[in-house]
Order: structure tokens, then sequence, then C-alpha cells
RNA sequence: GUUCUAGUCU
């Protein structure tokens, strides 16, 4: 069971939805795991349709079983029927709410998610970072930093993914002073070890006019990745420098071994 | 063995 089960992840992963019922309908035993699998390969996949149906026909339900339920229509932005999951599910946990705060930022409704924050009797990192991007993806960037700001009163850990947002926001609003803060919030924390905050160092410092500092943290930096080189050409590009982006632009070419 | 946030440019 063990082995089928992790098939069934295998091939939900790659996409392969129909392989992976087949393997769930051969099964001589499933259990709630095996089940839940199952609903995760159409919910990831978009197929809400089929998910649902297979999730109303499972013997027994968890947290977990909601929560993928939940967590789907919130990648679909169908906020209404993440809501009535939310409403109706028998237990919540964190993920849970977050997964509830996800549906409201991917639909724009950022009150609704400001107002479930709030409301949450339990938050982990992630509630936390899913507002702080949330904020970023509908452009409310002042919003963001003092989620950020926030954070640090309220003694709660960053992590990478909460500084990453909050330098893109910080690049919106080409505020120099707040990014060369949170640099330093990174550095102290070794979050440059990061790819994704190098990169949005990169972007941060390019578009708030200190495009030596990009050159610094890029060349310091030793696992380069295709983001990380899109940021910096585009970071020279933005400054005229066209030369010496066509020039790294050759140049990635040769480097970019391991793109994702 | 199963569920939540994911960086650049577009």
């Amino acid at each position: 069971v063990y082995v089928q089960t992790a098939v069934i992840k295998m091939y939900s992963e790659l996409g392969l939805v129909d392989e992976a019922r087949q393997v769930f309908d051969k099964m001589t035993e499933r259990d709630l795991v095996a089940w839940n699998s199952m609903v995760v390969g159409y919910a990831s996949n978009g197929h809400m349709g089929a998910a649902i149906e297979l999730f109303s026909s499972m013997p027994v339900k968890d947290v977990l079983s909601y929560n993928i339920i939940l967590s789907g229509f919130a990648d679909g932005k169908r906020i209404e029927s993440a809501r009535r999951v939310f409403d109706e599910m028998p237990d919540r946990d964190v993920i849970s709410w977050n997964s509830m705060i996800l549906a409201c930022t991917n639909a724009g409704d950022m009150a609704g998610a400001c107002e479930l924050f709030e409301k949450a009797p339990e938050r982990n990192i992630i509630t936390w970072n899913t507002m702080i991007t949330g904020y970023v993806q509908n452009e409310l960037y002042a919003e963001a930093i003092n989620l950020f700001d926030r954070m640090k009163t309220e003694n709660v850990e960053a992590d990478y993914l909460t500084v990453t947002a909050s330098l893109s926001a910080c690049a919106h609003l080409r505020s120099l002073e707040t990014g060369t803060q949170i640099d330093e919030y990174a550095r102290n924390r070794g979050l440059l070890s990061k790819p994704h905050v190098v990169t949005a160092l990169i972007d941060m410092y390019a578009k708030c006019g200190g495009i030596k500092n990009s050159l610094e943290v890029f060349y310091k930096f030793r696992h380069k990745d295709i983001f990380c080189w899109n940021a910096i050409v585009s970071g020279l590009a933005l400054h005229g420098h066209g030369d010496s982006a066509l020039k790294l632009f050759d140049e990635m070419q040769e480097n970019c071994l391991k793109p994702d």
C-alpha cells in the first residue's frame, strides 16, 4: 500500500492523473492516505470536478482531505467554493486557515485575507508569508512592508520567503533605505545562501538605483541559477548598460548549467 | 507513504 501510494503521488506530480487513477483503482486495500493522495492528484492538477467527486465518495475523511480540496479551490481562485469548504469542515488546523487566506489573496480579496489573518487561532511562518506575498501580488507594497515590520515587533522569525517578498515590495516602491535594512536582516540570518533572496536583492538594488550593489551580490553568490542571471541582466539593461548586459548574457549561456 | 506560502523578466 505504501509503494502504491508513492506511485500515485509520483504520477500526480508528473501530471499523469489517469495513470495515477489506474494505480488507485487496482489497489486491493485503500487506506485514508491512499484516498487523500488520489484527491491531491486531481486537485493539484486543476481537476476539481474529479477531485470533489472522489472526495464525496470517501468512506472516511480527515482534516487533510478537506485541506486538499480547500487548497485546490484556492489555487483555482475559486474563493466562494473555498469558503464553503472552509465553513463546512468539521475541524480546521493552521493549514486550513492558510489555504483560506491564500484563496482570498489569489482572488484579490486582501480585505478578506486580512480579516482571516486576524481571526486565525494560530499562525505559522506560512501564514505570514502568504499575507506578505499576497500584498505584493496585489500591488499593496507598503502594506507588505508594514506586515514585515509587525513580524519583527511580534518577535516572529522571518524566513527566506518573507525576506524575498519584502525585498520585492521595496523594489516596487524604489525604497533603497528599507531595502538595505532588509539586506542586513537577511545577512544576519544567513539567508543570502538562498537563490530566491539573492535574486530579490539584485532586483531591489537595480531598481532602487544601486546597480553596484547588485553586481556585488551577484558576483559573491556561488550558486547562480537562471533567475539570478535574468535579474542582473535586466538590471544592467535598465540602467542603460546594454553593452554589459549583452556581455553577461553571453556568459550566461556558458555558465547556466542547471536551470529550474 | 498523503495537505498550506515560492524569487527575475514577460
